[in-house]
DNA sequence: TGCGGCACTTAGTACACGGTGA
DNA sequence: TCACCGTGTACTAAGTGCCGCA
């Protein structure tokens, strides 16, 4: 915790350095923007159009996109599984292209679909996200799917497992006892000892019981739920120890589902679709001092679905016997199924994978706007530390907002209805009791210091240095307001969005985040590779620019339970390592002896064979040794959330390009599909 | 202007799975 | 072959932001 804090309460230095670094930046890129500039503000869709064309005069000459094949088979023919998706995807790396081709007619072949037609579609077809876009919110024209996979049934207990009230057993309902399930397999947790989730709990559960449990069962505390935890455990046990035929036939059966509901067609696409399970029952596990915390969550049945697809399409059907709640054909929006769930009363979606067209269209849209933000925040910062001394109050209260946003990364901040969630807030929702003023500290004028829980709970915790108007104004805004009031009385996050789309068409405070993200992991980058570096040496490099915006965005992650075991393990690795290198220099300072007496062939070879062998070991140590540093710094920063969310992967891409990394070393292949868009945009000389 | 509903993105955690080394 | 461990994935909670209505 400690390391975090450090870590936390250095980024201001990080961001302060960041945003000098961002001018010089700036100067440097300054040719290429003055170029993007020409374009007028908010001309992000003639530079696709531009890029478009671009593409496909490539394309044309490109002979095959082999990739792209692959994706329209599958698409084609609902017979495709999502290994050609991996074919086709692998292909890629491989530049025969007539093994390709023979590939893809075999394919072709084996699917029985329109071979005549491949080679105009591979030749002229856009790739996915370069199609043209439907207008007036139009989101899709086709869309069919076979429906949620709902939850299996309750299987009751065997009746050896018992449920004791008071010291005596006591057999329950099914309902009953199915809730009662639900508790037993979290008793392991730290939620079950919470008062909240324990009362919240109870109260649920006395709702499934029968008016016969109701009187018996009138103390939680009396309720023995340990035989049920133990089978759970058991039953645990024995799905590890299952035999390799049995685990074989569970993975087939999945695959099954996989196949027949994981997969919908959106407009001749065939496209994975992210949660086709709908949520199983159970006990809702809210985050920090949820105050629902224990609360059951119901069992969602075909009468609580809505499900969406287009009017034309073979609509999906219910589970026999049932039917759905509705039936839509609303275009306008991207979910397949929802419901709306029994906690908070929100509803729930099954959307699309993030490697699907409308996923990463989406994605590639929230970058372009923010790098549209890159060309005139200068002119904002201008106009938000103009504001710091307007005469009215909310104008500069929005502008002290504004900067915090800027600066710290921090989220717009709604509101939230009280007692309903765990009392988190944002930059909007502030209240006084999350700032301290410092007028000196630690030889800096000016500190504030933030202490307060973010989203998910996650303590936000920074002492930052601020411009001294922004602290009087601070002093002013806290001026005669009790703790628990709103640091920004006159602000909340619309009037703050509906100012900043008057700045940037599209701009809103997330896109701060987005911006601020990507431009620290350019800047990072490009301070601090050293193309003489080795391949580890320079993903090291990658991991410290990507760190750099995770820390800033505050993306923290429990230290995992392994983590010293490990961290030792890899100690004594290092240790033994060094060990043997010790013994290889010794080795190869012996052999030099000898050859220096000998004077022959044979013992020069044995000379050049040991110097192999302290150069083969010193490079594995230092791999070892770059290893540790990662992971130590990596203890409690999570930095996946910054890379799927806020750096545009083109950035990380071009980086790959230029330095000769292989761009498996910085994504896997789940986020190489979602980032499939970049890949194909991005050369080597792109710069946010 | 405020509010609630809705759609969608962002987030951390738990756990299954598969690679690796003894 | 087995145990261990790290990575990837599934899951679902918790945010943001827009829209329509009063």
């Amino acid at each position: 915790m400690d390391q975090i804090i450090v870590a936390i309460r250095s980024r201001h230095v990080l961001l302060h350095f960041g945003s000098e670094h961002r001018d010089s930046s700036d100067k440097k890129h300054r040719d290429k923007d003055k170029e993007r500039l020409k374009l007028k503000d908010g001309s992000s869709d003639k530079q696709k159009d531009k890029h478009k064309e671009k593409k496909k005069e490539e394309r044309v000459g490109r002979v095959l996109c082999f990739s792209h094949i692959g994706t329209i088979l599958s698409e084609l023919s609902p017979l495709a599984d999502s290994s050609s998706f991996d074919l086709f995807g692998d292909m890629v790396q491989i530049n025969n292209v007539l093994v390709l081709a023979l590939c893809g007619a075999i394919l072709v072949a084996c699917v029985g679909m329109l071979v005549y037609i491949l080679p105009s579609l591979c030749f002229f077809m856009p790739f996915r996200w370069e199609e043209e876009r439907y207008t007036d919110g139009v989101k899709w024209k086709f869309l069919e799917h076979k429906g949620p996979v709902f939850a299996p049934p309750y299987d009751p207990l065997p009746s050896n497992v018992k449920f004791y009230y008071d010291g005596k057993h006591m057999k329950l309902s099914s309902t009953a006892e199915e809730v009662a399930t639900f508790f037993a397999k979290m008793l392991d947790h730290e939620y079950t000892t919470k008062e909240v989730f324990r009362k919240n709990f109870y109260k649920d559960w006395r709702k499934e019981m029968t008016s016969e449990e109701k009187s018996k069962i009138t103390d939680l505390n009396k309720c023995d739920f340990s035989e049920m935890s133990e089978y759970f455990k058991a039953q645990s046990e024995a799905r590890k120890a299952m035999t390799k035929e049995d685990k074989q036939k569970i993975k087939e059966e999945n695959e099954r589902i996989l196949q027949e509901y994981g997969f919908c067609i959106m407009d001749n696409h065939k496209e994975r679709i992210a949660n086709f399970r709908i949520e199983p029952p159970g006990l809702f596990r809210g985050r920090g001092d949820h105050p629902k915390m224990g609360m059951l969550k119901r069992r969602i049945r075909s009468e609580d679905i809505i499900v969406n697809c287009s009017k034309d399409s073979k609509h999906p059907k219910p589970p026999p016997g049932t039917k759905w709640k509705e039936v839509r054909h609303d275009n306008k929006v991207t979910w397949l199924v929802s419901w709306t769930e029994n906690i908070q009363g929100s509803i729930k979606y099954i959307m699309l994978n993030p490697s699907s067209r409308i996923k990463g269209e989406k994605d590639w849209q929230k970058y372009e706007t923010a790098r549209r933000l890159k060309k005139c925040v200068e002119r904002i910062r201008a106009q938000y530390r103009d504001d710091w001394k307007s005469k009215e109050m909310r104008i500069r209260q929005r502008a002290v907002a504004l900067y915090f946003i800027d600066k710290l990364a921090l989220r717009a901040g709604n509101e939230k209805e009280e007692g309903e969630t765990a009392d988190t807030v944002g930059c909007c929702s502030l209240r006084v009791e999350h700032l301290t003023l410092h007028q000196e500290m630690g030889g800096q004028e000016y500190v504030v210091e933030f202490d307060f829980l973010g989203k998910d709970s996650i303590r936000y915790y920074n002492k930052v240095p601020v411009e001294k108007r922004v602290f009087k104004n601070l002093q002013l805004f806290m001026e005669d307001k009790e703790p628990e009031d709103d640091l920004f009385d006159r602000l909340n996050t619309s009037i703050l969005n509906k100012h900043l789309q008057e700045l940037m068409d599209g701009l809103t405070a997330k896109v701060f985040r987005t911006y601020n993200a990507s431009i620290t992991l350019q800047q990072q980058l490009n301070e601090i590779t050293n193309s003489e570096d080795n391949v580890p040496a320079k993903i090291l490099s990658y991991n410290r620019a990507n760190r750099a915006v995770a820390i800033l965005c505050n993306h923290q992650r429990a230290p995992p339970k392994t983590f010293e075991k490990s961290m030792q393990n890899l100690q004594t690795k290092i240790d033994a390592k060094k060990e043997q290198l010790a013994d290889a220099k010794r080795e190869l300072k012996s052999a030099k002896a000898d050859a220096k007496v000998r004077r022959d062939e044979k013992s020069k070879k044995a000379v050049e064979s040991k110097k192999k062998a302290v150069q083969r070991i010193e490079e594995q140590l230092m791999k070892l040794e770059v290893q540790a540093t990662d992971r130590e710094e990596n203890k409690q920063i999570a930095l996946g959330t910054s890379k799927l969310n806020y750096l545009d992967p083109r950035i990380s891409i071009a980086w790959c390009k230029k330095f000769g990394i292989q761009i498996e070393k910085i994504y896997n292949k789940t986020q190489r599909e979602k980032f499939a868009w970049a890949i194909d945009m991005a050369g080597k000389d792109f710069q946010f």
